[in-house]
DNA sequence: GCGGATCTTGATGAATCCTTGATGCCGCCC
DNA sequence: GGGCGGCATCAAGGATTCATCAAGATCCGC
């Protein structure tokens, strides 16, 4: 489902808007304001963000500037002004697009149908080497000696959130709420299940392994 | 260098743009009319197109709709009119943005630069080749051992996703909608019909498939 | 309208994946 | 040394997902 991150601080548009993007299938989540909005983007990350830049807590180009520290996501920017210097700043900012209160809820639906089509191709190059397999990240591919390793969602899930915190020690709770939800954390069982597959699909000898190492008691590390 | 073509009937306004273009350091193409324009896009590719749609020869949504059907040009839209049913059709049509006139030059070229921003990852093959079948994405034409398949505009739209993306992991949510729109995203019989239809029309053997592969619950693959 | 192509929808067996329990190993403390 | 807790491994079941087929429903050009 595409998740679509509405920002506004008008309570009638925020209605309007939500139940427009309902209808035509997103799922829509809102935040009245700046810090929701990073808050809610940094939880959840949406597909899409349309953005006011009228809010009443900051300025919404430093929340633009802010979510472009860490994310590509596209954003389409509302604003009530029509002054192009606004539009310049923005889209210096960050933004992909900008549209102009009043608008045209079809015409809005027609820009984000563009912006989507466009997101697709944002090829992340994150690629985590070790001396026995490789991690591709945004091609969501394991190779080991040339060869495609076969994950399953289960295993990948797991390996992905090890690889992204290379060296650092994730607890068995955050590798159980991340890839089972919250209401697993307590299932220790599945970490040893997944994890042992992981190690005979990826370490060169499963029983001493050498990148996807076992702190007992506490969780588990990667070592690139 | 970025090569800029310019799309407009009047010729102030082309020497205006040529000017300030040229002083902000790109090459800058004119075209007065859609045959013109079409036909300098194919000789000399350029890097973003600005295209009035009020054309003396041919509708500016034709233009930009042909165009379309060979290049993946980012697009700016000029337009005298503000409605936005222009705005919906253009940008389905396949504009990347739309302003309206008469704007700032200054904002025209932010928008530019937005346009750009996005594009940087050029460098696309339009033809596609694996050991069984290849894939024109430029002339939407797919071949197999000497002779074209007929593909149906569904089947099209999911093999262009996954070939303009080799290797990489297409999830199904994006894939549907993608394809079918937002709303369709739990529609997972549709891919597995699809799926079998473009294996049946491409691969060897439809039952291994060795380009297309299946990512069990998660997505699928073109591998070429 | 009519006919053909295309798109939906449902049903079936096969393949894959997740869960769960049992078993054995290792290190540690009593 | 024996008991214990945490860990690794294995295998089987049940649940989910996939491939395939075929029958309507719908769209489109003539």
């Amino acid at each position: 489902m595409t998740g679509v991150l509405v920002v506004d601080d008008d309570p009638y548009l925020l209605r309007a808007l939500r139940i427009t993007l309902r209808a035509h299938g997103y799922d829509v989540t809102v935040a009245e304001d700046g810090r929701a909005a990073l808050l809610a983007a940094a939880r959840t990350p949406p597909s899409l963000v349309i953005l006011d830049l009228g809010l009443p807590d900051m300025d919404g180009v430093a929340v633009l500037a802010t979510l472009r520290s860490w994310s590509q996501v596209p954003v389409l920017v509302l604003s009530a002004r029509h002054g192009s210097a606004d539009k310049v700043q923005a889209l210096d900012a960050g933004a992909d697009d900008y549209i102009t209160k009043p608008f045209g809820l079809d015409e809005l639906l027609a820009r984000l149908r563009a912006l989507r089509r466009r997101s697709l191709d944002d090829a992340e190059p994150t690629l985590v080497t070790t001396d026995a397999f490789t991690v591709d990240l945004g091609k969501r591919r394991v190779t080991r000696d040339g060869e495609d390793i076969r994950l399953t969602p289960t295993e990948w899930k797991m390996l992905e959130i090890l690889v992204r915190n290379p060296e650092k020690l994730i607890t068995q709770q955050q590798l159980l709420s991340e890839v089972w939800g919250p209401a697993y954390a307590k299932e220790t069982n599945y970490l040893r299940v997944y994890m042992a597959q992981l190690r005979r699909k990826l370490e060169p000898d499963a029983g001493a392994p050498r990148h996807l190492l076992t702190e007992a008691g506490i969780g588990y590390r990667f070592m690139p």
